[in-house]
This record gives C-alpha cells, sequence and structure tokens, in this order.
DNA sequence: CGATTATATACAGTCACTGCATTTTTGCAA
DNA sequence: TTGCAAAAATGCAGTGACTGTATATAATCG
C-alpha cells in the first residue's frame, strides 16, 4: 500500500512531527527550560537518544521549517531575470514568503513567542539567518559581477533581512498590525528610496 | 597606596583580565572546545567555581567588550542634535566606533576569527547585536516621535547595524581591504542614496 | 586586633549532547 | 512465507557547561 516514499520514511516523517508538536506543545505549558529531552521524547514514545537522529539540538525543535524558508527566497530569486535591479528581485523573492507566513499566520506566532523568550533559540535563530544572509549574499554577487560587488552584495542581502526580520517582529507582536506582505513592500520601498528620507 | 579603588576592586578588574588573556591564548593554541573551563581556570591560577563569577558563560569570554561598544554609539547617539535627520546621526555615531575599531585592528581581528569559527560564540555575538538593535531603536523612537515610527525605528536600526557588521565582515576577511571607517561611511552613504539605485 | 562583609572555593547535582555497542524493525529477495 | 542485510532505535557510559548551596579565606573598617 505504501506508494512511492516506502514505510521506513513516511514513519521517519511522522516521528519528527510528533516530536516537534508534543515538544511545542510541553514548551508552552511547561516553559523551554524545565522541558527537559527526556520528557519531550517520553511524550512522544522514543528513547532519549533517538531524539539526537532527528533533530540536532533542543533548539532546532523550535526552528524545525525555518531552512525551507531560504529555499524558497532563493529559489524564487532565480526566477527573476537577471537583468532586473537587484533590490527590485529580492523584493519580489521576499514578497512571497511573506505571503507565506501570512498565510501560516498562528503557526508562526505560536513559535515567535518562544523564539523570543528564549535566549539560546533566539540565537540560533539569528545564526540561522546569517547563514541565510551568506547564501543571499552570493546569489547577488553573481550577478552584480562587477569588481567590488563583494561588500555590496553582503549590503543588499543584509538589508532585505534587516527588512524581514523587523517587519516579522512588529507583525507579530502588534495586534494591530497591517499584513505582512504590505509591511514588508514598505520596508522595501524605504531602503530602496534611501534612509536619508525618514522624518 | 591603592588609590581610590580599592583592593578589592583591582583584584577583581586582574583577575578578569587575566581570565580573557589566557582563555583567548588557550583558543587560539588547542581550539574553543577543547578548551574547557577547568583548564583556563587552570591557568588563570583559579578555581572552576569561580569562573562563572566573572563570566557568565564560556562565549562571552571572547566578547567581553562588546557592550562597551553599545555605549559608546548611544553616548555618541546623544550628543547629535535632535534636529539631525536620524540616518545622519546613525552615521556619525557609528563612525566614531569605526575609528576604535580600526586603531584596535589587530585585537578585533584576533577575536572575529574566534567568533566566526565557532558557531556558539557566533550565534552569542549576533544575540548581543540584537539587544542594540533594540536599544538603538528605541533612542531613534524617541526622535522620531511622529505616530508609526516603531517600524521606521526599528528599520533605521537594523539598517545601520547591517552596514556595521557586512563593513567588519569584509574589513577583518579581506586582506587588502580599505580602513574601516570608509567602508562604514560608503556603506551608509549606499543605504541613504537608497539600495535601489544598485548596478 | 576583632567584626563584618565580599569573594573564592568545594561539593553535589542537572542537563544537553556524544560515541559506541547492541537490539529491534523494515525492505527485499529467494 | 522465510531468511537476510540495511536502517533505525535503544541502552550505556561518558563529557562538559552551568547552578545552588554551604564553607573557607581574604579585604575592609572600626
Amino acid at each position: 500500500m505504501a506508494s512511492k516514499p516506502g514505510l521506513r520514511e513516511r514513519n521517519k516523517l511522522e516521528r519528527r512531527h510528533r516530536l516537534e508538536e508534543v515538544a511545542l506543545e510541553l514548551f508552552e505549558r511547561d516553559g523551554f527550560d524545565k522541558t527537559t529531552i527526556d520528557k519531550i521524547s517520553e511524550a512522544a514514545g522514543l528513547a532519549p537518544r533517538t531524539f539526537f537522529s532527528y533533530f540536532p539540538t533542543k533548539d532546532d525543535l523550535v526552528l524545525a521549517d525555518y531552512s525551507q524558508r531560504l529555499d524558497r527566497i532563493l529559489t524564487e530569486l532565480n526566477t527573476r531575470p537577471v537583468t532586473e535591479a537587484p533590490w527590485s528581485s529580492l523584493r519580489a523573492a521576499f514578497a512571497t514568503v511573506a505571503s507565506d507566513y501570512q498565510a501560516q499566520r498562528d503557526q508562526i506566532r505560536r513559535r515567535f513567542v518562544i523564539v523570543s523568550q528564549n535566549p539560546s533559540v533566539f540565537a540560533r535563530s539569528l545564526q540561522l539567518q546569517a547563514g541565510w544572509e551568506q547564501e543571499l549574499a552570493n546569489q547577488i554577487a553573481k550577478r552584480l559581477d562587477a569588481q567590488d560587488c563583494e561588500l555590496t552584495a553582503q549590503l543588499l542581502a543584509a538589508g532585505a533581512l534587516a527588512v524581514m526580520r523587523s517587519s516579522i517582529q512588529y507583525w507579530v507582536s502588534s495586534p494591530r498590525s497591517k499584513e505582512l506582505p504590505e509591511l514588508v513592500e514598505q520596508g522595501f520601498d524605504q531602503f530602496a528610496k534611501g534612509l536619508a528620507a525618514n522624518a
């Protein structure tokens, strides 16, 4: 019956999701620090040792789908014509991700609360973002292909991520915020026009 | 003989510095991970438990003087007239810090190598920077005082830090880089003119 | 010098995470 | 269906960062 993806693989995915769900509930109920790996594994019906073949660290339970975002951005970036201005390409790429976030608002918010309340998880999320920045910068550098573009590419990537990060934070924590795509768009506009133009 | 600052305080400072120096040497010689707190404390002539009354974590040994930078930036920011455009104030504030860095180039580079080679230290440095961003954003928000300035302030702070971070990285890792203040100035200019203007 | 207080230290413990050896489960073929 | 090899789960024994607490030492002050 098991169609293409064998039983093995399906089991793996199912357990991974179970770990994630169970962990999030425990984190919310008892707090991140008071929830040990032992408790999580037990609640998920697995041996403690097994946890680490699913997630490298406890932090990564909260940031599980983080890496997908980068892939999405990079993919989207590659669909843009090479002739387009880099900042416009970035804007377009981030717009799609912003829509993704907006669509999963509750799920995102849930994780965001845990991330922002827990220093080590927060630090890890920044670290992941730094990795994105690097990959983004590399992609952009290819498009610029002039000399001296290395630092410029880095600045563009850092700027884009700064917009995204600030917007998300505002979006999640301000009860009556605009929708995320709009915030991101505005942010990109402000950076496009130039930060000198601010009030 | 002990002038104003009592013997107690002087001892504390001296031990703190000794821990820092000794640790950096061990990190460079044996690697960060292979250098345990026990080894560091022993090399500094202290009991292992004592280490933690000087530094909260092992990571912080490398990032000891990080927090001073923020104070410097904030102080400098406060000397700027309130009427000045926020981005100009930021540029001025960061310019002075860039000079500080340039003056301590070797020391900075030494630490930077360790930071960039060690994920947990790197993550911690980003976490500290996020704290700065928040404080910077608060300061700027006070100056903007209009409604809806919250997100704008955050964007400005994030932008400034992005310039600083990218510039430092480039400055440290590119052998024939311009001097840091010049890089930072250029970065601020690019953001001021607008990122849409890039090649 | 004695009393007070800050600081250093010793001891015992928790918990994330790792390496390794062993057992169980799954996929596949005879 | 059964037997076999690969993959995955588990158990065990560690390491090392970090914490709470109780005690010893050293600095400050009268």
